[in-house]
RNA sequence: GCGCCCAUGGUGAAAUGGAUAUCACAACAGUCUUCGGAACUGUCGUUGGGGGUUCGAAUCCCUCUGGGCGCACCA
C-alpha cells in the first residue's frame, strides 16, 4: 500500500517538474494518519510556491485518482500531507499473512529479498586463546551475529567469520608463564572453565612480569621468536595444548549463545601471509621503513603511522589482519562486502589498515567496512584483561541464568527444561540489553542484578511471545480459525473483520520496512525498539479483549491476529539472535 | 599536545533535518474472580552552555564545558 502511494506522488511531483525520490514516513501521533510525507516543504522552495500552495496542488491532483486503500488525504501542520489507510486493508492484510501457511509465515514474514544474491562476509568476536572470553567478546558476538542475521533476512548469503588470535606476544607471555608453573597445570580431564581460567592466569603473571622485570622481558621476546619459528618441540606441545583447551571452551561458549561460524581462519595463519604481502608492498611504495620497521606512514591521508613488521622481523596485528583480508578475498571472490566487527577503541586503527588495504588493493578496500561496537561498563570502571581485572562472558552468563532459576523455580519444569529456559532467557536478556542500544555506544551494567525482566527487556520480548502461543493452542483445541474459511478476497469469506484495527495491526505490517532500515544501516536497534512497542501493542490488545472466545463471531479474526503476532515477534527475535522458549 | 567519538527526564536508552522529542526502569495512583501477572491503565519529569545555517535542528557548522578512545614496534 505504501508503494502504491509513494508511486504515484512520484508522479504527480514530476508533472509539478521536480524528480523526485518520494519517502513516506510513519507519523508517531496516529492522528496524523497511517503515512506522512513532507514533500511539499522539501520542494516548496525549488518551486517558488508556499509550502501550503504546493500541497495543496499535490492532492488535489492525488484526489482525482485516489487509490482504493486510501481512506483519507488531509494536509496539516507546515504543509505535511498525511494519509490514512482504510481499517478493513490492515485487517485484510492480517488474515492474508495469517493464511500464508504454518511454514511459510513463521520462517518468511519479513524476510527481504533486496540483497538476494550478493555474498556477505561478518567477522566478529575475534577471542583471544590463553586469555579469558571476556564480557567484550560477548558484546562483539551479539552484535555481529544480529548482523549476520539482518543481511541474511535482506536476502543476501553470510559468511560468518570468527578470526582466533593464536599467535603474538600476549601467547608468549602466557606460555612463559605456564613453564615456570608446569606442575600446576591442570589434567586434561579436569572441566574446561578450570583449565582456561589457569591459562587467563598464567597471562596476567606473564604481562606483570614483562612489564616490570626488564629480565624477564627479554625472556619473552625471544620466546615468542621461538614460538613463531616453532623451534622447541617442548614449546610447541604446550602451545598445542594451551591453544586447544581455549578453542574447546570458545565453541562450547558459542553454543550456549546460539551462535556458529562458517568460517575459522586463525592468527597464526595469516602471520606468514601478511609478512609477505608487506614485503612485497615495501617494494613497491606503499609501506617504507623506519627505525628498522616497516611502516605505513598514514600522516599524509590524514592519519597516523602504525608498524606492520616490527623489528624483530616479526608481523604484527597490522600485517597479520592484511594477511586475513587477502585472503578472505581469494576464499570468496564474488563478496560484495566485507564486515569487521570489532571495539570501537579500533576505530583509527582500522582507518589506516583499511587505508593501506586500498592502496594494495583498491576494490578490495573499498568493499572493506569497519563497525565499532561500545563497551560493556561496569561502575567499578574499565575492564583489563591485563591485570586479571576482567569479567568473563561465562560468569555473567551464569549470574543471569542463576536469577532465571531462581525465578521459574515454582514452576513445574522437568531439570532439562528448567536448563534450556534459563539458558534461553539468560541470553535473550543479555543481548537485548547489547542490542538495544545503537551500536557505537557503551552499555551500562551497574550489576548482573540490575537486569531487569520486566518492561523493557528480552524476556518481555519472550514472554509475549509464549503466551501468545499458548493462546493459539487453545484456540486449536476449539476450532477457531483453523476451521475457518480463510479466505476474504471477496466479502464472503467466513472471518468476520473488525471495522476497526488497533496499533497492534499497523506495526505488524511495518515489519518488513523495519529489516530493512535496520539491515541497511546495520542497526539492530531499530529492530529491539520495534519489538518492544510491538510487545506492547499485543499485551494492550490481549488485556482489552478475550481472544478465544466461541461465541464471539470476531474471535477467528483475533486469533489470527495473534498468530501474525507471534510470527513477527519470533521473527524479529531470531533476527537479535534470541530464542523463544516453547515455555517459561 | 594532535586526532576521532560522545553528552537527551532521577536512571538506562530511542529518534531518516520535520509536526506536541519516543520508550522503559524508578516514584506515585489505579485495573483485573489470569485465554499464562514476567501483564494492563494513568500521573510525574528531558535535548550540557553560547552563537550560527535552515521554512524547520537532539540531529548540520563554530565555540565553550565535561567525559571516552586513539596516537610506533600489544592485539
Amino acid at each position: 500500500m505504501k508503494e502504491h502511494i509513494a508511486d504515484r506522488l512520484g508522479v504527480i511531483l514530476k508533472e509539478l517538474g521536480v524528480e523526485a525520490q518520494v519517502k513516506l514516513d510513519y507519523p508517531e501521533n496516529p492522528e496524523h494518519g497511517d503515512f506522512s510525507t513532507n514533500i511539499a516543504l522539501a520542494y516548496a522552495k525549488k518551486m517558488g510556491m508556499s509550502p501550503r500552495a504546493l500541497a495543496e496542488n499535490i492532492v488535489d491532483e492525488f484526489k482525482k485518482n485516489i487509490p482504493e486503500s486510501v481512506a483519507s488525504v488531509d494536509i496539516a501542520g507546515a504543509g505535511f500531507i498525511n494519509f490514512k489507510i482504510k481499517e478493513e486493508v490492515f485487517a485484510k492484510e492480517i488474515v492474508s499473512i495469517a493464511s500464508a501457511g504454518a511454514g511459510k509465515i513463521a520462517h518468511n514474514y519479513g524476510k527481504l529479498a533486496v540483497n538476494s544474491g550478493k555474498k556477505i562476509l561478518v567477522e566478529y568476536t575475534d577471542p583471544n586463546t590463553f586469555k579469558t572470553f571476556h564480557i567484550g567478546h560477548l558484546m562483539a558476538n551479539a552484535i555481529g551475529e544480529s548482523i549476520s542475521r539482518l543481511v541474511e533476512y535482506s536476502g543476501a548469503s553470510v559468511v560468518r567469520i570468527c578470526y582466533p588470535s593464536d599467535i603474538g606476544l600476549h601467547i608468549a607471555k602466557s606460555i612463559w608463564a605456564l613453564e615456570k608453573h608446569k606442575d600446576e597445570m591442570p589434567p586434561d580431564s579436569a572441566p574446561i572453565q578450570d583449565r582456561t581460567a589457569f591459562l587467563g592466569k598464567m597471562y596476567v603473571e606473564g604481562t606483570r612480569l614483562y612489564e616490570s622485570d626488564p629480565a624477564a622481558k627479554d625472556d619473552i621476546d625471544a620466546l615468542n621468536k621461538v614460538i613463531y619459528e616453532r623451534s622447541n618441540p617442548a614449546i610447541n606441545a604446550l602451545y598445542e595444548k594451551g591453544r586447544r583447551w581455549s578453542l574447546d571452551h570458545f565453541e562450547m561458549l558459542y553454543a550456549i549463545l546460539g551462535t556458529h561460524f562458517d568460517e575459522y581462519i586463525y592468527e597464526s595463519e595469516m602471520a606468514p601471509v601478511g609478512l609477505e604481502v608487506v614485503k612485497a608492498y615495501l617494494a613497491k611504495g606503499v609501506f617504507e621503513e623506519s627505525e628498522g620497521a616497516i611502516v605505513f606512514k598514514g600522516e599524509q591521508y590524514g592519519l597516523h603511522t602504525r608498524v606492520f613488521i616490527n623489528s624483530h622481523g616479526l608481523p604484527t596485528y597490522e600485517a597479520k589482519e592484511v594477511g586475513l583480508n587477502m585472503t578472505k578475498f581469494k576464499k570468496y571472490p564474488d563478496t560484495e562486502q566485507s564486515i569487521i566487527v570489532t571495539a570501537n577503541e579500533q576505530n583509527a586503527y582500522f582507518k589506516v589498515l583499511i587505508q593501506a588495504i586500498s592502496m594494495i588493493n583498491a576494490e578490495q578496500g573499498a568493499k572493506t567496512r569497519h563497525i565499532g561496537h561500545g563497551m560493556l561498563r561496569f561502575s567499578s570502571g574499565k575492564m583489563s584483561s591485563r591485570t586479571g581485572n576482567v569479567i568473563s562472558a561465562e560468569s555473567l552468563l551464569a549470574d543471569i541464568k542463576e536469577l532465571v532459576r531462581n525465578k521459574i523455580a515454582e514452576r513445574k519444569f522437568t531439570p532439562a527444561e528448567a536448563e534450556e529456559i534459563s539458558n534461553d532467557i539468560a541470553v535473550g536478556a543479555i543481548k537485548y540489553t547489547i542490542l538495544r542500544s545503537s551500536i557505537g555506544g557503551d552499555v551500562i551494567f551497574d550489576s548482573a542484578a540490575s537486569i531487569s525482566f520486566e518492561g523493557d527487556s528480552g524476556p518481555y520480548l519472550q514472554y509475549s511471545a509464549v503466551r501468545a502461543t499458548s493462546i493459539l493452542a487453545k484456540a486449536k483445541q476449539e476450532g477457531i480459525f483453523e476451521n475457518a474459511d480463510i479466505s476474504v478476497a471477496g466479502t464472503g469469506g467466513a472471518i468476520l473483520l473488525p471495522e476497526k484495527v488497533s496499533l497492534l495491526e499497523k506495526l505488524i505490517t511495518r515489519f518488513p520496512d523495519v529489516i530493512e532500515r535496520a539491515q541497511h544501516e546495520y542497526a539492530p536497534q531499530h529492530v529491539a525498539n520495534y519489538l518492544i512497542t510491538l510487545a506492547g501493542a499485543f499485551n494492550s490488545f490481549y488485556a482489552s479483549q478475550v481472544i478465544v472466545d466461541k461465541n464471539n463471531n470476531f474471535s477467528a479474526y483475533y486469533v489470527a491476529l495473534t498468530k501474525v503476532f507471534v510470527a513477527t515477534m519470533t521473527n524479529g527475535l531470531w533476527v537479535l539472535g534470541i530464542r523463544v522458549p516453547k515455555k517459561m
